[in-house]
RNA sequence: GGUCGCGUAGCUCAGCUGGAUAGAGCAUCUGCCUUCUAAGCAGACGGUCACAGGUUCGAAUCCUGUCGCGAUCACCA
């Protein structure tokens, strides 16, 4: 039994003894750093039940507590605020528990509550970038997240393999790629295939500005410039089954998928199973026809089919176009019910996609829920803000983007930089150093993206880079390396454990953070927010760190004291570890 | 224009279901490496929580309005 349940029965049953009346619940907050105590009741709602002075009330209800609880050893009011100081072994329990249990926090994960996690979901006629980076951290994040709060996970991904940006990046290697693939440019496929959509929109620009020389104005020139037109051919030759055409898209796709693949193991993140739009663009339309007959669409004029949101203060979408042809939402209404039925166990899904998709999941889980699925309630779009930088937005075609494989490695070499600078891997083996540096680089890059609410827009300045001082990833990784060095050089009996040590204030301090984790991860889960699990280790970190200067831990003036202090260390690393494996950050052995 | 989101220190961000004197880091300044790793620690400086009302014992937090920034409002995805 947790201690708050403990403490709210006793002041419960204290309540009712002193006045005769019942309170629903009990509010606690952590003591501020200025009060003595460990503990605090907020003893304000409690005045409209009982007509009283706040104070008064606060002393007799410490007096009692003292007087019922072991924990409690004394007490002080503060206007409506009664701060109880928790006994020493109250403290000393709390570590055993944390000691003993080297997963203390996590959940061991139910078959039945499963939750499909979707990210990253990119194009496949560009490389990843910055904002893809957000996505698919956030991404897994949140499934790890969801997994240690007790749910089994799915993470999946949509592919946006077909449409006429696609045909695009085609139809210029086609024209004027020469025979190129990965292997005779040594290039990642997907910077290959990035290359040639470029290379079609220089083109497409070219052919824009002869036509406007010829008269034509911006417009028509945008709508008949030959090479889009002939990507629109493409695009045709492509849904009409063109064994050419689809033996090129499968080709330059598969290029793609394996560069992709490079920049996910390098990011760490992975997927369980994969659906590609190509394969589920089609597959909304039946469930269209469902929707007409239950009333949930009606059909115009022309043909197209729409839903009605206008009572529902949105106004009328389309789900399918009058030629039959599958639009977005037509596509992604398929998409979730294959999920389903692929996986029956899941009850909930959720959506990582970017805030400017805010309207089209609003209307997504409307529509679904309009259909009568059960698991429409549980539908969740975890929706991000962008990535700005200081010059302003990304744009693919002005060059401003951020590539993701030379951000990563940019990262890499600012922390070797940085590192040879302090001279803190002198002696060891190449190999260690560069993993090494690459664990702080991504470290730093990974959490500088996380530790933010995933709602707000990030400014990224490449230039100035990531910091690697204060609130950031390499800090906390600092802190696990040297809590490793000090279990490496300890050699402790690990039953000299007794109830006799005094913890100072600054133990208790790291004990009441560590207690906190267990909690930390159920709100991240319900919140959807690696940036709770981040801000928790970093406050986590802090504490130990002020105890860690001013404390010595090899040193302690006898074996019992040393060996609990070692053996905090090693709780707070563990927990360190933890909560950074929820970010999908890894944790250094020396750095 | 309608809808949604954001607005906290010079900068980047925390602030849980309303609670005590609004917290960190960076930057600036002052101390601390002969002791387990100084990517660190201790401290100083820095705030009209965009603005105005309201709700109540109590508001950065909830409600309404105003301003500013962003997104979105396609038979694109």
């Amino acid at each position: 039994m947790s201690l708050q349940n403990s403490l709210s029965q006793h002041i419960k049953k204290a309540f009712n003894a002193l006045y005769q009346s019942d309170l629903e619940s009990i509010e606690f907050q952590a003591t501020r750093k200025d009060f003595e105590g460990d503990i605090t009741v907020v003893t304000f709602p409690m005045l409209s039940v009982v007509k009283m002075n706040p104070v008064q009330l606060g002393e007799q209800l410490g007096t009692y507590l003292v007087e019922h609880s072991e924990d409690v050893v004394s007490f002080n009011v503060v206007k409506g605020f009664l701060n109880l100081v928790l006994s020493n072994a109250y403290f000393m329990d709390v570590f055993k528990t944390i000691h003993s249990n080297p997963k203390f926090g996590f959940v061991a994960p139910s078959q039945i509550d499963a939750v499909m996690v979707e990210y990253s979901s990119p194009n496949t006629n560009k490389p990843l970038h910055l904002g893809h980076v957000r996505n698919n951290l956030l991404g897994y994040s949140v499934a790890e997240i969801l997994k240690a709060s007790g749910k089994k996970v799915y993470k999946t991904q949509i592919i946006n393999d077909r449409g006429i940006h696609i045909c695009k990046s085609m139809l210029a290697w086609q024209r004027f790629g020469e025979g190129q693939t990965p292997e005779s440019t040594a290039l990642k496929g997907d910077k290959l295939v990035g290359n040639f959509y470029v290379k079609f929109d220089k083109e497409y620009k070219k052919e824009i500005e002869a036509l406007e020389q010829k008269g034509y104005s911006t417009d028509e020139a945008k709508a008949n410039a030959p090479i889009l037109l002939d990507a629109q051919e493409m695009l045709r030759q492509w849904e009409a089954g063109d064994e050419e055409v689809v033996s090129l898209w499968k080709t330059m796709n598969q290029w793609v998928y394996n560069g992709f693949d490079v920049t996910y193991k390098n990011l760490g993140v992975d997927f369980d199973s994969y659906y590609y739009e190509s394969e589920t663009y089609l597959l909304g339309k039946s469930f269209i026809e469902e929707g007409l007959q239950k009333g949930v669409f009606f059909k115009k004029d022309d043909g197209s089919v729409w839903c009605d949101l206008s009572e529902d203060g949105l106004d009328e979408k389309i789900v399918l176009r009058a030629d039959g042809t599958a639009v977005y939402m037509t596509q992604d209404i398929g998409t979730a019910i294959q999920r389903v039925k692929d996986c029956p166990d899941i009850s909930a899904m959720v959506y990582t996609v970017g805030n400017e998709q805010d309207y089209h999941f609003k209307v997504l889980f409307l529509i679904l829920k309009k259909l009568g699925f059960e698991w429409s309630q549980n539908l969740y779009h975890l929706s991000y803000g962008m990535v700005d930088l200081p010059s302003g937005k990304m744009k693919s075609r002005e060059g401003t983007v951020v590539d993701a494989d030379d951000l990563i490695a940019e990262m890499a070499s600012t922390a070797k930089l940085i590192s040879q600078e302090l001279g803190k891997l002198d002696g060891y083996s190449e190999d260690e150093k560069n993993q090494t540096y690459t664990t702080i680089g991504l470290g730093a890059l990974k959490y500088f993206i996380l530790k933010v609410d995933p709602k707000k827009s990030i400014l990224f300045d490449p230039k100035a880079s990531v910091d690697f001082q204060g609130n950031t990833g390499p800090f906390v990784q600092y802190t696990y390396a040297r809590i490793q060095a000090i279990l490496r050089k300890a050699s402790i009996d690990e039953n000299l454990i007794s109830d006799e040590i005094k913890l100072s204030d600054k133990e208790k301090n790291i004990l009441k953070q560590l207690q906190l984790f267990p909690h930390t991860i159920q709100q991240a889960a319900s919140n959807y927010s690696p940036a709770l699990i981040a801000n928790y280790t970093y406050d986590l970190v802090k504490e130990f760190n002020s105890f860690y200067q001013n404390i010595s831990i090899l040193g302690a003036e006898n074996a019992a004291l040393m060996s609990f202090r070692v053996q905090l260390c090693s709780a707070v690393g563990t927990t360190i570890k933890n909560a950074f494996s929820l970010l999908g950050i890894q944790v250094p052995e020396r750095m």
